[in-house]
DNA sequence: GGGCCCGCAGGG
DNA sequence: CCCTGCGGGCCC
């Protein structure tokens, strides 16, 4: 039997789903050229007229594209590791278990999860040192393609993808520069191509004097609104247009997800803004938007969960046995 | 698995 | 300085 939860659930979803539609965004806004099967000549044009780096443009960010074939990973991999997706920084750490067989296939892993570049490593061969680039500009970040694959958002913040460590939106007064899907908010819908996103705010991350929290996250206590700064600079992004990168996460319920760590899927504008009732308990007020990516990036690499059901609200196989 | 605490980057 | 936030590590 289907929990309330799961119920709810659903039905945010076919809203989202449903809105999505009402916008046009219920299918590519174009045929993915972008699969491309042989890399016959990149046509170089296109890349200058969708995603376009706002004022400055030095360096046309790469748009280069991982091995299209390299896409596919192995299912029974998948599987085996959808319990250790703990982005991996096992290091030291007991490292029995599945996340060996994890590390062993790393090369499907990779191209499924997105493609680890020189340019993303720090000194040390890991993701931190300081920035080359400075995050709070639109559009794409010189030297990082789309697809770059960190193991956490540390990274993503050093390449300056993203900037912060936790917060899902990163902006300016003309709008967001960057999000973060990581699966924060189970009712967002994600077709890849366009997807659904909750703004912040209402969560209650002190507790209370007696019983202080200090927390990061938390669940939703009351309703958000769009006076929040960040909730506020994504309604800007919705007037401006301006290209906002996106970065998915591992914990994000959906096929576009990577296996694991974060990766860089782009830029996309935000279409619109609007309030409705959130996946909660009191059915708190939430800020939600819909994003929808622009044309001639590279494809993104879908997972492959199961032979049969690839279809497009997915949910992550622990989620559909799992009752709340 | 869940709970807790923490550093950190950003915005005001 | 203050506050926040779709992390992450650790301990149980």
């Amino acid at each position: 039997m289907i929990s309330q939860y799961e119920q709810s659930r659903q039905a945010n979803i076919e809203k989202n789903a449903a809105l999505l539609k009402s916008l046009g965004l219920d299918k590519p806004a174009f045929e993915p050229k972008e699969v491309l099967r042989k890399p016959k000549a990149v046509p170089p044009r296109k890349r200058k007229q969708s995603a376009t780096v706002d004022e400055d443009d030095e360096g046309p960010a790469v748009l280069e594209e991982p091995p299209s074939k390299a896409q596919r990973i192995e299912p029974q991999d998948l599987k085996e590791g959808s319990g250790v997706r703990r982005s991996s920084r096992n290091a030291g750490k007991a490292v029995d278990y599945k996340g060996e067989i994890l590390r062993a296939s790393l090369v499907p892993l990779a191209y499924s999860s997105g493609v680890k570049t020189t340019e993303n490593t720090g000194p040390l061969g890991r993701e931190e040192g300081p920035r080359k680039h400075n995050p709070k500009t639109y559009g794409h970040i010189p030297g990082v393609a789309v697809g770059t694959w960190w193991e956490s958002r540390q990274g993503c913040s050093v390449d300056a993808i993203h900037a912060p460590w936790v917060g899902g939106i990163s902006g300016g007064p003309n709008g967001a520069y960057s999000v973060a899907l990581s699966g924060g908010y189970d009712d967002d819908v994600d077709l890849g191509y366009a997807f659904t996103y909750t703004g912040s705010g209402g969560r209650d991350l002190k507790g209370t004097k007696n019983a202080p929290k200090n927390l990061r996250t938390a669940p939703q206590s009351s309703d958000q609104s769009f006076e929040n700064t960040f909730n506020k600079m994504l309604k800007r992004s919705s007037e401006t247009k301006k290209p906002v990168r996106v970065i998915r996460g591992f914990k994000l319920k959906s096929k576009y997800a990577p296996s694991e760590g974060y990766r860089y899927d782009g830029l996309y504008t935000v279409e619109k803004a609007w309030m409705e009732k959130g996946l909660n308990a009191k059915g708190y007020l939430v800020c939600k938007y819909a994003f929808k990516r622009l044309s001639g990036q590279a494809a993104l690499p879908v997972r492959i969960v199961d032979e049969e059901d690839n279809q497009d609200p997915v949910t992550t196989p622990e989620a559909t046995s799992k009752s709340r």
